[in-house]
DNA sequence: GGAGATCCCTACCAATCCCATCGGAAGCGG
DNA sequence: CCGCTTCCGATGGGATTGGTAGGGATCTCC
């Protein structure tokens, strides 16, 4: 499995705004998130995140506020994207019309399969949840 | 799934190798296969697959005869080399200590084994069987 | 012992991504 | 109107990929 380093930045984008998403109080709206914190929070380069940013507004994953308060959301909750989604949005998809009559074919479908049935099950809920659960089992004396 | 140019003349070539070799009577000592033919039926440019084949060599999958008359064979048998074994040694192994503290590193993990999972359980000799019985079924006239 | 065929080895190259940075324009809130 | 923040196009170095070129080195068969 080879996954770029653009591809990882993008989940992590993702993932951080589901976090930030799901330790908010529902009382008030939502406020977005700056490039700069998701930036700073997930090592990423912030230059380089604002286009990554870019392309997964134009993909449909999240959405921005511009000017002073502004940042990113996501368009859909949480638990309705999945891994495979934002995947498969920002790898240059180039299926390349698979050649059917090479002796491989097969097996290259069944590996997509396989992959996708992991990757399309997992929703970033999902990880955010695990994710806070894992951290507070190394720090549980928030409440003490 | 991101697969090289590469990688798949390596898989081609072991695949070429496999199907001579099952073809083949075996009454007499299997004789080695040219550079020049597996190019010729996988469409691999010639000079190219010569450093693959060097690579493959290396890897312990083939073995090469020179001289005239010399060609590479198989080093195993081929129901007993995987689709996985190869992909592996051709492609560069960078592991590269996967961070354990992500939220990531469990889809990661069962993804790496799904992809395993189905990857190491096909042969070549799987491979080429299922071919030249599909190739038969395309042309049934052979033997009428 | 040649001759011819083959493997083997090093170097090189052009194109293409990949990762990232810079500079400003445009929009929003106070 | 001013500061903050997203947006957008251009640029650029570096690594990787896919391939070429050519000359040995070495073996086998006659």
């Amino acid at each position: 499995m080879n996954i770029s380093v653009k591809s990882e930045y993008a989940l992590k984008a993702v993932f951080d705004l589901a976090s930030q998403h799901m330790e908010h109080r529902q009382a008030s709206p939502m406020p977005p998130v700056k490039i700069a914190d998701i930036a700073k929070r997930q090592r990423i380069p912030q230059k380089f995140l604002e286009l990554i940013l870019g392309g997964l507004k134009q993909s449909g994953f999240v959405d921005s506020r511009r000017g002073a308060e502004g940042g990113y959301l996501l368009a859909r909750a949480p638990d309705a994207i999945t891994v495979g989604d934002v995947l498969r949005a920002v790898e240059n998809v180039k299926v390349a019309a698979r050649n059917n009559n090479d002796p491989f074919a097969e097996i290259w479908r069944r590996v997509d399969s396989a992959v996708s049935a992991v990757l399309d099950d997992t929703t970033f809920a999902e990880l955010a949840r695990n994710w806070q659960e894992k951290q507070a089992q190394f720090v549980p004396n928030w409440d003490i």
